[in-house]
DNA sequence: CACCATGTTCCTTG
DNA sequence: CCAAGGAACATGGT
């Protein structure tokens, strides 16, 4: 479920979830899960902790608390390819991948990951490496087509670059190239400067339009199936809703929704990328 | 069995 | 030193 809309919307829920709430318990089923940082680290760190609030940078999220001793202090969290995050009710049954477990002064806390690729974890230095949130006000076309010159790569590839813009991930990295009439083939260094600024504006606004839709969903993550999110999410009685969300992702063979000709599928640094051969020509 | 999957990091090669 | 490519991580779905 993860890229920065699905990253955002979860912060939007899990903040009133989680407000005026304390840690009484950590447990770890994971120990990986928080590297560097050990099961006591945490523990120590956490246990007796409270909620102080919550923000997302890129794909990840900071939440912070104040320790018993009056310190305050940062967790890390990123959702890798599989987590969620939810507060569960008293007596809900936890998922079978329950990485990470907070019993709450009311609730519990579940961060939850099928292929155990995402983090929970004290040290902040990965945020450190992070370039701009896409709407970040010095993140102007000139500086995207600054670095763009630098770089010989496919432009897709360098919208998966976490230090060049935060928080696209390989869905919305094929949809605003798409949105973009851009090719994901496209040397960086090759774009234009009308196309760069076309490729930021796409990326802004496919990004906003995926928040905004996920903002509208109700969540219901403690009861299975659901993660209420997005392109595989289905939420109860809202199937048609996702339909049209995305334009090019997984469409490979489909026809393009724009102009009809059979969508494309290639793989680029080991992962696919869906575009439309004829709307995307250079 | 084969191949695919929303992400990041590490290692190798040039 | 850097850029680029690929494997590894771990589990499940088709």
């Amino acid at each position: 479920m993860p890229e920065l809309p699905e990253v955002e919307v979860l912060a939007r829920h899990l903040r009133p979830a989680l407000h005026g709430k304390s840690i009484r318990r950590i447990r770890v089923n994971r120990p990986k899960i928080l590297r560097p940082t050990t099961e006591k680290q945490l523990q120590r760190a956490l246990t007796g902790a409270k909620f102080k609030g919550l923000t997302r940078r890129g794909k990840y999220l900071l939440f912070e608390f104040r320790a018993k001793g009056g310190k305050d202090i940062t967790l890390l969290g990123h959702l890798g390819m599989t987590g969620r995050m939810f507060v569960a009710r008293k007596g809900e049954a936890l998922p079978k991948h329950a990485a990470v477990v907070w019993e709450l002064s009311k609730g519990t806390f579940v961060f939850e990951d099928t292929r155990y690729f995402g983090r929970m974890t004290l040290d902040l230095s990965a945020v450190e490496k992070l370039g701009p949130e896409p709407w970040d006000r010095e993140f102007t076309p000139e500086v995207f087509a600054r670095e763009l010159k630098r770089s010989r790569q496919p432009i897709k590839v360098k919208l998966l670059d976490q230090s060049l813009i935060a928080g696209v991930g390989n869905i919305y990295a094929s949809e605003a190239l798409f949105r973009a009439k851009i090719s994901p083939r496209l040397a960086a260094n090759k774009l234009k400067f009308a196309q760069v600024e076309r490729l930021l504006d796409a990326v802004r606004d496919i990004l906003s339009e995926a928040i905004a839709c996920g903002s509208t969903v109700p969540l219901n993550f403690g009861t299975g199936k659901s993660d209420g999110l997005f392109y595989f999410g289905s939420a109860p009685g809202v199937e048609d809703y996702y339909e049209e969300r995305l334009q090019v992702y997984d469409r490979g063979g489909k026809p393009c929704l724009v102009c009809g000709s059979p969508i494309v599928r290639l793989v680029q640094a080991a992962r696919s990328t869906f575009f439309c051969g004829r709307c995307q020509k250079v």
